[in-house]
DNA sequence: ATAGCTGCAAATGCTTTGCAAGGCC
DNA sequence: GGCCTTGCAAAGCATTTGCAGCTAT
């Protein structure tokens, strides 16, 4: 499903985040229906591509923003640089060493049974699967 | 198990690493039997405990050798810092976000079925399940 | 109007590197 | 002796922060 720039607009709004005109565009190079996994480098080089200037903070105060809003999933593989999800179902994540790179595995393409018990009075957050190769 | 002066010696001679002090000194902190989840300033902080004088540098030196010579496992979970985990069989982890540590799952306590086929000429370096709590 | 956002530069935190002095075989 | 290691300080990255000016409602 793409979205245009309405959608982007109430989709924003929906997570109680002003549609300022950076995370309007920010928005629209996400969530174009691909799902994508992007480090800070990789947006500010596709909003370069698009023209649509902006600051190496903004890119961070958004991304960070539409995490902390559940509009992106923070996946932590390597030390350093955070890779950023726009795939927000459950799902499980290849990842390529060598290139620096993450795919996505289906969720049902692992079958997993008898988590553990927790320890007294928590809840999980996530459970994450990382297969590197 | 625990070992002692003699292991360590011979426990690094094993993975070809020179048994240099400072060496010996942090593996004798990291092996002493019990499963560690250490970052490098634990380490800095152990060793200050124990009166082993060393430096910020030696201790990035020292743990990223035992990491590529097999001594221990990298574990990233958060950008920032690394942990190092001196349990090398296979298992899986709780990670308390709140309280930024890491805790053992024991490999058999999660069962996980039907790995997908991984893309051409791939081989699995490494399954990390980590649970977020 | 005013509370919040943007962007620049400076600061921070973790990690690596350059290099002179010292240790290991 | 010669190569490897140590430790200090400086450099390197990714990320955050301070703050003055601008935007959205």
């Amino acid at each position: 499903m793409k979205h245009d720039t309405t959608d982007i607009q109430s989709l924003l709004s929906k997570h109680d985040i002003r549609p300022t005109q950076i995370r309007k565009a920010i928005a629209g190079l996400l969530f174009d229906g691909s799902d994508k996994h992007v480090t800070v480098d990789d947006v500010i080089e596709m909003a370069r591509g698009q023209q649509i200037k902006t600051s190496v903070a903004s890119v961070y105060n958004t991304l960070n923003q539409f995490a902390a809003s559940g509009l992106l999933r923070r996946v932590s593989v390597e030390q350093g640089r955070a890779f950023f999800d726009t795939n927000l179902s459950a799902h499980h994540h290849f990842y390529f060493e060598d290139e620096e790179r993450l795919e996505d595995i289906p969720v049902d393409a692992i079958n997993i049974q008898g988590l553990p018990k927790l320890p007294k009075g928590r809840r999980i957050k996530s459970v994450d699967v990382t297969i590197r190769i």
